[in-house]
DNA sequence: TTCGATATATAGAGAGACGATATACAGAGT
DNA sequence: ACTCTGTATATCGTCTCTCTATATATCGAA
């Protein structure tokens, strides 16, 4: 009995969609501000170049998980992201899955020749 | 204060070059062998294609964390690595890291607004 | 008026996983 | 004898994704 196998590409990318997701999940926000928020939320630890966090939030507006609205706010254009229903249970699902993921990988890790099903 | 920050993409290769070192840890073995059992071992979660892992094989050797040396076999050549001292340290100081930045990353996914450091 | 912050966007470069392909030997089945 | 599967290592081209650089535009402060 084979389970799905984990896509370590995929992975990485997945990370940095749900540090957006995530920061969206209190209340939406514009592209800038969510570069904002995760890396102080995150003490610098996890950041956005701008080159990397436009093409997410397109991405994830392609797969219907936000919703961006532009914004005009004193000759400034903005556009704000909404997270949708779908965008929160994929936030909550998805994270579930790389608590499992990394508990599986660390458990590896430490503990060589154990399986880890 | 800003520490080092996060890099994604380099996460996902030390996550396959830290599956292999693991495999590693109680004996020398053949890169067939470390594919068979990472797999086994977390039962089909983790599992190395060979165009992936005979590449992270070679960059592991360079790296000075593994040494191979070719052996015969019953006329079958096998190139058996060992973990080298250098390896091991790495094995056990990456783990550590990857644990930190998996626990700031969920934590931060999970409640999002609250610094992490 | 120049600099830095705010704000969005894309094109090109680079890194690395993955599928395909290649080579080669052993053992089992037909 | 032949073929197929498993063992065993290796590389090349493609794809995908991040990252750097570049572009555009507004605003406030020095």
């Amino acid at each position: 009995m084979r389970e799905t196998d984990f896509d370590v590409q995929g992975f990485a990318r997945d990370i940095n969609e749900l540090l957006v997701l995530s920061a969206l999940r209190d209340e939406p926000k514009h592209g800038y501000q969510i570069a904002l928020d995760v890396e102080t939320d995150s003490n610098g630890l996890f950041r956005f170049r701008h080159g990397t966090l436009y093409p997410i939030l397109h991405r994830l507006e392609d797969a219907g998980l936000i919703r961006g609205s532009w914004a005009d706010e004193g000759g400034r254009r903005k556009k704000v992201y909404a997270l949708t229903e779908r965008g929160r249970r994929h936030l909550s699902g998805e994270t579930s899955r790389v608590h499992e993921i990394v508990s599986r990988l660390l458990s590896l890790l430490r503990h060589p020749g154990e399986a880890t099903a």
